[in-house]
DNA sequence: GTGAAAGCGCTAACAT
DNA sequence: ATGTTAGCGCTTTCAC
């Protein structure tokens, strides 16, 4: 800036003002300090304005890292997720910072806040440690997690309605006639907690009893499965249907399924959750749970800033909704 | 930290030496700021400290979004390279600041080196626009470009060898005795071209002609296979095969190909690109040719350091790897 | 309309 | 081993 300064013929206070747009700077000085720069290839620095100004336009978006399932940014969702968040950082003029943190320590990622980095932090699902959680918001780092409401809450989530979305698919697995519809998911973590209570809900609406059995702990990684799979099939589980909780999952288990020669949708039915893009694409297309993920961008976004504003911000549900394809056909059931 | 220092009844001098591990602070005063600190949450804030240091740990990750085509973040070969980077750069210490731009504008990438924000660009795809990327170089901004190596290009780029995956997918599919191979792909995108390269080779190298019909301008978006595919029954263009540019291209041509009662691989084999997670997962799982996502992390952040550092850069080939899964089985070819 | 000077939070000579 | 001081690049009072 000083060398723009110079050759300008005028002092650094006026480039500066320029470079702002500052009405009160000359038009004719103005295009030239705007001219000079750019042949420059001067933009001003970022840091050193942030610094001065105490302001930041960083948001750091943090992925947590399961080091024991492995699932970090695999799952196509997430790169949705990203995508919608990038969209609705841009429009805000915000920059993000992306980085992934060990899922047993969420409260590490109070640290980009702490260091000055970044404005606030947007946290990619809670995973199991609510407490870490509430223990940054109630530093009042400005904090906004992917995830479920759960009782005594500190922090700001922002997901969708998991009970409902539990609720929608299998009560459409019991609309087919299903009527032993194994729930793959691991309740350990609450969106997967919530969207069991909705599996239960359905069953118990339709006098159904709830057969332990038929709940298989899988955690998100593919492989998982198709262990579970197999694992139902060699202990002779009866089953007709499959609710998984991540369209991965989901096709992973028809994949299986084939395998031991049941037919998806006729043997077995299956639903899955997230609405991936490639569920449209799978063999059969994949029934599921759509979340609106565009919204999704935005809601996470606009509670941060209404956080960082000082307001109360509230929990936030995001509509579920069925999206009935092909694995979910109603068929003559086998007997 | 004049606040830790007031505490601490110290100068800042030495709380700045304290929390960076000088020797030359005393064990005992030290380990009592390091206290301080942690009770207080206090971390150093790095846009001072880069600012007074001239320094800067963060590296700027860019997308380009393709505003024609609207393939931005979908593609999940995207998602895998994001990780591989987040990887890489984690490694190194580095942050990753992550943008998407305008494809026609890549010059506008050099926005975050310019105004301080990153100490270099990795950019993920060339695109179209050779000449910005060379001018980025020629101004000296430290860029690595995830793509094909072209003629006369002054920046670095990191790509797998374009030319021997489609040399090896087409060469597969000749072995299987298939002699009227489609290409799928946008030549115009310097990556595919150099597939398409290899393509052409291999048909050359089995004396067989190269019939123009059967190379289809296919965008990077799955509905573009699917067009292509109706357009290519329509107009009863006779194939036995197709060798798609993208993973996501492969899986939704054979999804077509089943709506034309095509049988895969029987009556058309497919060989995609890319190996993404779900491609094994795909029914028939996917031949594919696969490009090492990790190294290609590892790659480009070492480019871009070296260039950092001073060094000359060479652009890189990372190998590429065919991997025959069941859409190219060996099968009685239907007459 | 423009310039001089102070200070954002930090570190590194240079003292002591 | 610790304190004093200057300055990183910028913006903004306060003068003129």
């Amino acid at each position: 800036m000083v060398d723009i300064a110079r050759l300008a013929g005028v002092s650094t206070s006026t480039v500066s003002r320029a470079l702002n747009q500052s009405s009160l700077v000359n038009e004719e000085t103005r295009i030239r300090i705007a001219e000079l720069a750019r042949s420059l290839n001067y933009s001003i620095n970022i840091g050193a304005k942030n610094l001065r100004l105490g302001q930041n336009r960083t948001v750091a978006v943090v992925v947590p890292y399961d080091a024991q399932t492995q699932q970090h940014l695999s799952d196509p969702f997430f790169l949705s997720m990203l995508g919608s968040l990038a969209d609705a950082l841009t429009e805000q003029g915000l920059d993000m910072l992306l980085s992934r943190i060990d899922a047993e320590r969420l409260d590490t990622a109070a640290h980009f806040y702490d260091a000055g980095r970044a404005i606030g932090i947007i946290l990619i699902g809670q995973w199991r440690h609510h407490d870490q959680l509430n223990e940054l918001a109630s530093r009042r780092v400005p904090v906004v997690v992917w995830g479920a409401q759960l009782p005594q809450q500190l922090y700001c989530t922002v997901g969708s309605d998991n009970v409902h979305g539990g609720f929608l698919a299998t009560e459409h697995l019991l609309a087919l006639g299903r009527r032993k519809i194994v729930f793959f998911g691991d309740t350990n973590l609450p969106e997967v907690a919530q969207r069991f209570e909705g599996y239960r809900n359905a069953l118990a609406q339709n006098n159904m009893e709830f057969d332990p059995l038929l709940c298989v702990p899988v955690s998100f990684i593919a492989e998982s499965a198709k262990e579970a799979v197999h694992d139902l099939c060699r202990r002779n589980v009866a089953f007709d249907a499959i609710f998984a909780c991540s369209d991965l999952l989901a096709m992973m288990a028809i994949n299986t399924l084939r395998e031991h020669n049941l037919h998806v949708p006729q043997d077995v039915a299956v639903v899955g959750y997230d609405d991936i893009e490639l569920a449209r694409y799978f063999h059969p297309p994949l029934t599921t749970i759509g979340q609106p993920i565009q919204s999704a961008g935005h809601a996470l976004v606009n509670s941060l800033l209404s956080q960082i504003n000082g307001d109360r911000v509230k929990p936030q549900f995001l509509p579920t909704q069925l999206i009935v394809r092909a694995t979910s056909k109603r068929t003559a059931l086998p007997d």
